[in-house]
RNA sequence: GCGGUUGUAGCUCACUCGGUUAGAGCACUGGUUUGUGGUACCAGGGGUAGUGGGUUCGAAUCCCAUCAUCCGCCCCA
């Protein structure tokens, strides 16, 4: 016998946690619906070939690969093998499983371009695997749920995007706000530098800010190849506090006419706008030029939210892309996603207590029996009810009269139904208020008035 | 990939300096109660101390390795 355990990083879960996973998948999926975005499943298992190369090198390395069937050797000979574990893996594996729901999404699109009616909204949620090291928060295996337009460029889109994220979290009542920013902001600052070549250096760097401080964050931008000089115009922008329109002023003035720049901010100004008639508090979309986001495919604007009321990293977070699907041969298809972070969620609304009290059994009524006589009664019973909607269960076996109480008791069923030699006798139902412990006896149709 | 933490009953944990038969709470089983759960009392089952090696008269305890775990870094959402 071996000792029962999960695999690195993935979890059971019970029907407790079901319970409350399924009522934040549910409210999430709803306003998805809500909003007109259609559902899409993609397979677990891709090739290869579609994940590689999507992530960076970093990336490849996390993906879980899945062995070739048969004799995979067979094929191979000592130079293969000589050429290391790298190039190695690549010929014993063509599959593996996905890493993230928009590069499927985007094969998706791609092969579908036809078929589907654009701009194309669709959410999917579930699972994606990486072959990252488990820590706080972060798994091997959890779900995304993520929400993308495609095939518009309107800022209209982001717009949408933005009000979901507020009805989302309305609903849940989880007190969150949206950072925004745009790409185009962020290469208006390099460029007002003219360090556009390190891009890329700056957006890593910048994005620790919230974690290590403008310090720490300076010194990695000197040692990414920044002077000392650029360090100190920036630490003007950085320290810059004020409500968004002064931000954008602020910028305006930095920029002093550069385009990327300019155009990132009239983003950024449309958008608010737009939401401003969406009908929601605002005061919780903040705009930062501050904000990075690792993902490379990123191109306009970017949104980052997080719980207000405790530090747990981004529970939510997406944006535009102009070139989704032109590795997959369509180029040109610009789209704009958000991703809500599930499983962080669901940490923070277990943290905060936000849950509501979710039923863990659906059944309403136990029926209990003391011999044969009883049970065929009972079975009778519960299908009746079932029939008319109302979620009952029969206890399978003739034992002491105090198992299926306790059963009923620890599954929280609210109602013990106990059919014995004097209930059959009469025609009637013994009912037990499991909560009270009062207990009535009742014809079958005064047992299905009192549920 | 790097650094650290922890690993004892199903779960949460205790066991003084290395010393006899490794304990507790919860959970589980039975009973007090052969027609009643959630409270109480009584009794009971359950352990290769992660695994492998070493030191020792003697190891849960010390050392090494290995696996797993959690936390941090890199990275990522």
């Amino acid at each position: 016998m071996q000792k029962p355990s999960n695999a690195r990083g993935t979890r059971d879960f019970g029907p407790k946690e079901m319970a409350k996973r399924t009522y934040v998948f549910n409210v999430i999926k709803n306003h998805f619906e809500q909003f007109g975005f259609q559902a899409i499943e993609t397979p677990a298992i891709e090739n290869l070939s579609t994940l590689t190369g999507k992530y960076g090198d970093e990336g490849d390395q996390l993906l879980f690969k899945i062995l070739n069937s048969g004799d995979y050797l067979s094929k191979l000979n000592e130079q293969d093998f000589k050429e290391g574990s790298k190039k190695f893996t690549y010929k014993v594996s063509e599959k593996g499983l996905r890493y993230d729901l928009t590069v499927p999404f985007a094969r998706f699109v791609s092969m579908n371009r036809n078929d589907l009616a654009f701009p194309f909204r669709r959410f999917q949620m579930q699972p994606v695997w990486r072959a990252d090291r488990p820590q706080k928060g972060r798994y091997r295996e959890f779900y995304q749920c993520d929400a993308d337009i495609v095939g518009s460029n309107s800022l209209l889109n982001e717009a949408e995007l933005i009000t979901l994220f507020q009805s989302v979290f309305n609903s849940l009542r989880l007190k969150a706000h949206l950072v925004i920013n745009s790409r185009k902001v962020l290469a208006g600052v390099v460029d007002v530098l003219g360090m556009s070549d390190l891009f890329v250096d700056f957006a890593v760097a910048i994005d620790k800010l919230d974690k290590i401080g403008w310090d720490a964050v300076s010194n990695e931008l000197v040692e990414r190849g920044f002077s000392k000089d650029h360090c100190v115009i920036l630490a003007d922008l950085i320290v810059f506090e004020g409500n968004n329109l002064a931000k954008i002023d602020k910028l305006r003035q930095f920029f002093n006419g550069n385009e990327q720049g300019e155009a990132g901010l009239r983003e950024i100004e449309q958008v608010l706008d737009f939401i401003s008639k969406n009908g929601y508090d605002n005061s919780n979309i903040i705009f930062d030029y501050r904000l990075a986001r690792g993902l490379s495919y990123y191109t306009g604007l970017i949104f980052e939210g997080k719980a207000k009321d405790i530090p747990f990293g981004s529970i939510a977070g997406g944006g535009r892309y102009d070139n989704l699907t032109s590795d997959f041969g369509l180029p040109n298809m610009s789209g704009v996603g958000l991703s809500f972070g599930i499983e962080r969620i669901i940490d923070v609304m277990e943290a905060l207590s936000l849950f509501p009290d979710i039923p863990v059994s659906g059944s309403k009524v136990l029926f209990a029996y003391f011999d044969q006589e009883g049970q065929i009664q009972a079975f009778q019973y519960v299908n009746e009810l079932r029939r008319l909607g109302i979620a009952s269960e029969i206890y399978p076996e003739i034992a002491k009269i105090k198992k299926p109480f306790e059963f009923a008791d620890k599954k929280k069923i609210p109602f013990v139904a106990v059919l014995g030699e004097q209930e059959l006798a009469e025609n009637k139902i013994n009912l037990k208020n499991m909560r009270s412990g009062e207990q009535k006896l009742l014809t079958l149709n005064e047992l299905i008035q009192s549920l």
